[in-house]
DNA sequence: CCAAAAGTGTTGCCGGTACACCCATGG
DNA sequence: CCATGGGTGTACCGGCAACACTTTTGG
């Protein structure tokens, strides 16, 4: 008896002000080409927080980033694993590299236009999308979205990326900066802005223990 | 291989106005003569929420009170499972009927005064309290500490049991009635009450989805 | 010259908090 | 008569949302 453990990812990027998702192509049974969210089984002997990190490196090549344990799901049906513990992760896509491995190929899909997903995973991406709306509302889990110094109207738009609504500029930065979530760097861009620009900082890069 | 997964339950209730949580004194190994969380493997074929249903039940007799998935965690030292998935629950004292099994004896144990705790189930009451506190603040979930009926002051206590702090009476009644989380029944209480008084009631007792 | 992005204040509303006294009853 | 618990209103403050125009620069 025992039942097997596996670990699941959802990792949340920012790509062309869409929030997207990083989903495999199965090469290999069970569901051979079919869409999947990235997981596996636990090494010997590997914690469960373990497993995740791992997997989080291996597809995205980033360490040092927001992930957080989502939930624990049941019969997921993948045959593999009756316990999968899901969680979720935010990358900045210029810094994630992915990897093809032999088994499958990853690749960034826009939240909005999923294509079916196998295992149940719909409900799982559904569920992690609802808890970073919550989180990005108090706290400052974007950080793990950009690089260290970003424009405001960039920040501004992974906020309306994730929330799906527009938001006034200028509500926007009394928040932000006002609740001391982000600060000025005293940099200005210049490369690649449009015209000088104030650049910011995230007060924190840690996630807030709340 | 497979890691064994088991699962471990915070149940929470409210004793003289203190929030207190329910511990077996275990006789079996291992840690007998330990306080500990109840819990247990999963049954063959069970699911891991059937699972949590079933203990609550076993440790209380009471079905349809406010259940829900905690966090998983790894580790806590038991030697039986590598994965233990954390619920917590919140149960009406007065409702709850405790069974002392052959292999430990159930006790309500108010949170501010624990004895020590086998398994590290110490981070999981923390923890579990800390979600309380949050849930209470944001949701209608003391429903499931009440009997269907009450004055408002003795919901405050509840509500000042959990969060520790003391709370001005006019502003628990605007917040409460206001918010809509409760409303009155019409009915006054006779019985043993002070005097003859309103009491309330839940707008929902079904857990908010937020 | 035009499109794209940066920057900047005021006002109103609502929710939350602070705060004190009277009444009815049971013991 | 006193201890216990029920019941009631106002005033301030801070956070949040609504709202429009000017500037700079690259193409």
């Amino acid at each position: 008896m025992g039942v097997s453990a596996a670990v699941v990812l959802v990792i949340f990027t920012i790509q062309q002000d869409q929030l997207s998702v990083l989903l495999i192509e199965r090469a290999a049974q069970p569901a051979a080409g079919q869409w999947a969210l990235p997981g596996g089984a636990l090494l010997p002997g590997e914690t469960v927080d373990g497993a995740a990190t791992r997997k989080l490196a291996g597809e995205t090549g980033v360490a040092d980033v927001f992930l957080e344990q989502l939930y624990t799901f049941d019969r997921l049906g993948d045959g593999l694993a009756s316990v999968v513990v899901c969680y979720f992760a935010l990358v900045d896509a210029a810094r994630a590299r992915l990897r093809a491995e032999s088994e499958w190929r990853p690749a960034w899909h826009p939240v909005r236009r999923l294509p079916p997903l196998a295992f149940e995973n719909d409900k799982v991406v559904a569920y992690a999308q609802e808890r970073l709306r919550n989180k990005l509302v108090y706290t400052n889990v974007a950080y793990s979205l950009l690089p260290r110094q970003f424009t405001l109207t960039r920040l501004q738009r992974v906020y309306e990326a994730i929330l799906g609504e527009p938001e006034d500029k200028r509500n926007f930065r009394k928040r932000v900066v006002g609740s001391g979530i982000v600060r000025e760097t005293g940099q200005t861009a210049k490369e690649g802005a449009h015209r000088p620009a104030m650049l910011y900082e995230f007060a924190s890069r840690e996630p807030m223990t709340l």
